[in-house]
DNA sequence: TCGTGTAAGTTGTTGGACAACAGTCAAGAT
DNA sequence: ATCTTGACTGTTGTCCAACAACTTACACGA
């Protein structure tokens, strides 16, 4: 049933980010032309297109008319935002270990935020998951976590290490796309308490929701990131001079 | 000479932007089918395919094989950070009306900051432009601009409002992408003061090279923005499950 | 020496065809 | 009566082949 139907053309996107952040093609050197690459790769000149669309897009290569494909010189920074990754990859991508420190899960009624986010009506449940995300072993991150409750079999509500996994193989909503805010905050009281800083601390947050698919809403996150953990970064297009 | 040449993917792309910003579909709707669209809007399905793509990216329409193409129920938030405005666009999309305020522009001996981030090398001269944007007169964002000194023809190194345009028509070099970093930050004595808030007010911090069509350096930022000003968001795809 | 046209190589665009997929509905089996 | 199965329809995904637009290099001629 699992099926994981996946496009061709992210198949080609992958085996390309790959090649390139693996060193088989060097910063600044030409990629073979399309029609070559196309048969290397073993997929229709369109379907390469798309895929090579899709990392110009994150800054990996740059196409010029006429010219040829070539490897960005400064590959992008690892951590752009317009990636959906979850904390723990985002903590591995910095060559550090992951863990989770604290770790509370609840039924609770939807409050309004939640029932805002996921588009859940007054009196649905939603699971609540707070947690103390460290990097070798210090805390870096505190997230709140909120899902439908009708998501999770009431027997097995039990979440593994990845809510994203979760929601992929046991609720069957993996997560297409999400839409995240980015905030500055200092640390109250009980965040504070939570990552072992000062109140006051400088943090950044990132409020974010999930949606499946369908484009309905499945996650709303809340994440409390101390400020000289990670550099949040992004690849912005344009201008649009419309 | 300045024969702005758009691929027509791009064109096809702002069209169906403005089709759907503009209501032509409603939330939800389903669009025609692409051979349908391809002859509305006079361009092939490829062509036609290349744009849906990027505005799916962009998470204005959601595609379903097998089914169809649907505007997203919630369109994205405007200030999606993938999206390379300047402060004077942003300011006008919060419908204010973008100002500046203090404005200076002097020539100097390029920093290790500006010469990392520009590929220069030492004794290079840039353009140092501070300036405090206002929105319906109140500020809300300091910034410092540098480029490139030799960009600006010695004699008319005066520039506009829009860095940008002066960028694309005077100096022939129009920014194609940037990269960005965010950050948090308290207000210090200077920023404190330029921004009229008392020091310790909280701000989020934009960092950002633009890169030309060549994926040369031209232009870096620093933007102190009030965080209670804007807020920032951004569309992220995935979760990449690789 | 300088400009100009020509050729080669590459990405951009087009048209047509078929494959893969999701949903609907009727026919058949239980 | 209910469920399963299969065919059918409409849509997006993939492929193929060809031509157009663009950039660069180079030979040619003034």
């Amino acid at each position: 049933m699992a099926t994981t139907r996946v496009p061709a053309s992210d198949v080609v996107a992958r085996k390309l980010r790959q090649m390139i952040r693996g060193g088989v093609y060097e910063p600044g050197a030409q990629l073979p032309t399309e029609p070559e690459l196309s048969t290397v790769l073993e997929t229709s000149r369109a379907t390469l297109r798309e895929a090579l669309a899709q990392i110009a897009d994150e800054g990996l290569v740059r196409r010029i008319h006429g010219v040829g494909t070539f490897v960005n010189d400064r590959l992008p920074i690892r951590n752009s935002l317009h990636v959906n990754f979850g904390v723990s990859q985002l903590i591995a991508s910095e060559g550090m270990k992951p863990g989770t420190k604290e770790s509370r899960i609840s039924v609770v009624e939807a409050d309004e935020i939640a029932r805002d986010s996921l588009q859940l009506i007054e009196g649905d449940e939603v699971v609540r998951i707070e947690r103390v995300r460290t990097a070798d072993g210090r805390p870096v991150v505190f997230s709140i976590d909120t899902l439908p409750a009708h998501l999770t079999d009431s027997a097995s509500f039990f979440i593994g290490d990845s809510i994203y996994e979760f929601l992929a193989d046991v609720a069957g909503r993996p997560v297409e796309y999400g839409e995240a805010k980015i905030y500055p905050a200092t640390a109250g009281d009980q965040v504070a308490a939570s990552l072992e800083v000062d109140e006051g601390a400088l943090l950044i947050v990132i409020e974010q929701v999930d949606f499946d698919a369908g484009g309905r809403p499945v996650l709303h996150s809340l994440e409390w990131h101390l400020s000289d953990a990670f550099t949040f970064g992004v690849i912005r297009r344009g201008p649009a001079t419309n």
